[in-house]
DNA sequence: CTGAAAGCGCTAACAT
DNA sequence: ATGTTAGCGCTTTCAG
């Protein structure tokens, strides 16, 4: 295997166009001071030749690496990525972030991160020191691990923390969980339902509590308890379908259940199932996700749309931006919205509007 | 923002510990000619300075990228994200691609590029000028291009061909296509079925072919006819309903149905849906895929699993072992297997065995 | 506005 | 078995 050198460099665009090397470098980088037919020669040479500036040279000699690391959480990725149950949060990361970096010529690449372990910092320093990235984005429960977010503004590296309020280094950004939730609640509301269930994801994912509180919000204002109709799972179907039995086995059975996980809510179905409840005749059901598998179910349910890639996608532009600009101070959110399908209807005895 | 340098270096270490950096070097690399004692020694100032090599530096000074890149088709990919029908290509070769890369201290990138446009050699050529990847992946229906596969055997970069079986350059692999489809026709031979239609993919990709051949095979090899049985489509849902029309509609209307894609698969549940077929009673089907949404399908659809995961794994794999070890002459095959679920049953009129 | 020089962190090639 | 030298391709000083 030989080696493989550039096949063409600065250089041989600076002879071609009878320029300097550092002319053609501020053509590449759109630098001032070119007069437009040095820059326009320079551009003629470039595009003859089929020149692109190695990426690995541009970082080494001290500027940008053009490459943001997505970091993940990897259990849980790859327990994702194994099960093959529909969720493709990775899918619409890369989505919003790849192209995005790509206007941009960046790239994205996915890293993937124990969270459980003593060696977050040790991996993450790795390959931070290996790729040297010029951003990195934070998706939960990442986001507010206090030992990444340190280890991320010691180094001077911009980050994003996706699904995070908090204040300190780094962009906080949310998908308007305290909206979202709160939406959906109100479109049970307005479907006559007074007895809304809700269940909740687990307390590491700050977001859990945010959605909670939506949908409390939500009822408060209608006027409405919420007491007996809060259980939590941890996301997966199995909790999910102990807290769905929960609700429908209480004396103040609720006529309309919003779960915060796709899979919790298909535990919702079937829990409806066990107690001869059809949906939505007799139980509303909203999800939250709207991964693929949701158009799928019986009935195929009604769902809050989580942006990720709309999320990564702006993620990637601040982080971008943030080599000129300063950083948002206030959390950004990118707001989620509903998508309506046959899992809700109105509340039995109710009179649609 | 100020200037991010690499915070530990090869200096560092090989000051801590009284070398060269040579020596740093060798025992970094794993290579030969470093007394235990030495390679101890820096292997402890390593570890104590937390010392991880830039890979912008190591390709910089001619060694590997580590880096391998996978080439998916940029319309194709883009228009499964957007839709989020489930298609889970993407994950899984990252699933497969990625931890193996990760083994071995290399990073996968995915790469779109776009096929129909004549631009690919400019795009592929960009981005190999940029990140001189150490491999690539290819995946259909790029594995056949030969503007692309021209570009990296002229510039030397081991690829492999997923869905290829030509001769010439890069490593031809496929998921076993033709085996897969036999296995699949002989699981519904077994069952009774003598009638069995077969909705095959769009030409462009090669594996089409193979599946057709395998099911003809297997029908061949049962003393039956494949006349008027064949149907073809574009892996989506509307040709494939189109397809299933066609072969439901006919006299000699088979008792089963084996399709391409689980799109096309779920069109002919459809379909069966419109003529009063009830499946599996009146009619047998077999998806090609498996991707997570046919476990949902009423009924879940039992379904050829694509390796796809493996299959990148062992791309890897082998794209790693070229640098040292002559490539594989023959086409590499990482079969498939039949996954069973509720949409097969005997065969109408058939006594089950 | 343009160019020349120095160096980023590492490894290949050549000493020793 | 170890060290020295010379670059890789680019950008950042610093001079003109």
């Amino acid at each position: 295997m030989g080696r493989r050198r550039q096949a063409v460099t600065i250089k041989h665009v600076a002879a071609d166009a009878g320029v300097s090397l550092q002319t053609v470098s501020r053509v590449i980088n759109n630098e001032p001071n070119v007069r437009p037919v040095m820059k326009e020669r320079v551009q003629a040479s470039i595009d003859k030749l089929g020149y692109v500036p190695s990426k690995a040279a541009q970082q080494m000699s001290g500027s940008r690496s053009y490459l943001i690391l997505a970091i993940n959480d990897r259990d849980l990725t790859i327990a994702d990525w194994k099960a093959r149950e529909g969720r493709d949060w990775v899918d619409q990361m890369m989505f919003g972030g790849m192209l995005t970096c790509a206007e941009h010529g960046y790239r994205m690449m996915i890293e993937l991160v124990d969270t459980h372990t003593d060696h977050v910092e040790r991996e993450l320093g790795a390959a931070i020191s290996a790729l040297q990235p010029d951003g990195v984005i934070l998706t939960p429960p990442h986001s507010e691990n206090p030992l990444i977010t340190g280890l991320l503004a010691e180094r001077n590296i911009p980050f994003a923390r996706i699904g995070s309020t908090q204040p300190g280094p780094g962009i906080a950004m949310t998908m308007g969980d305290t909206h979202n939730a709160r939406i959906a609640t109100e479109h049970l509301l307005g479907l006559g339902h007074t007895a809304i269930g809700f269940i909740a994801g687990p307390a590491e994912f700050s977001l859990s509590g945010w959605r909670v509180a939506g949908w409390q919000e939500a009822m408060f204002a209608a006027g409405l308890s919420t007491e007996g109709l809060l259980e939590k799972g941890d996301f997966g179907f199995e909790t999910g379908l102990v807290a769905a039995r929960k609700l429908l086995g209480a004396a103040n059975r609720p006529t309309a259940i919003i779960a915060s996980s796709d899979q919790m809510s298909i535990a919702v179905l079937e829990a409806a199932r066990e107690y001869g409840l059809e949906v939505p005749r007799d139980l509303s059901v909203i999800s939250f996700d709207n991964s693929p598998i949701v158009r799928f179910t019986q009935p195929a349910l009604t769902a809050i749309d989580q942006p990720i890639a709309a999320t990564a996608s702006r993620a990637v532009e601040l982080l971008i931006a943030a080599r000129d600009t300063p950083a948002p101070t206030e959390p950004v959110r990118v707001k989620g919205e509903l998508v309506v399908r046959d899992s809700t209807a109105p509340a039995p005895g109710h009179n649609a509007a």
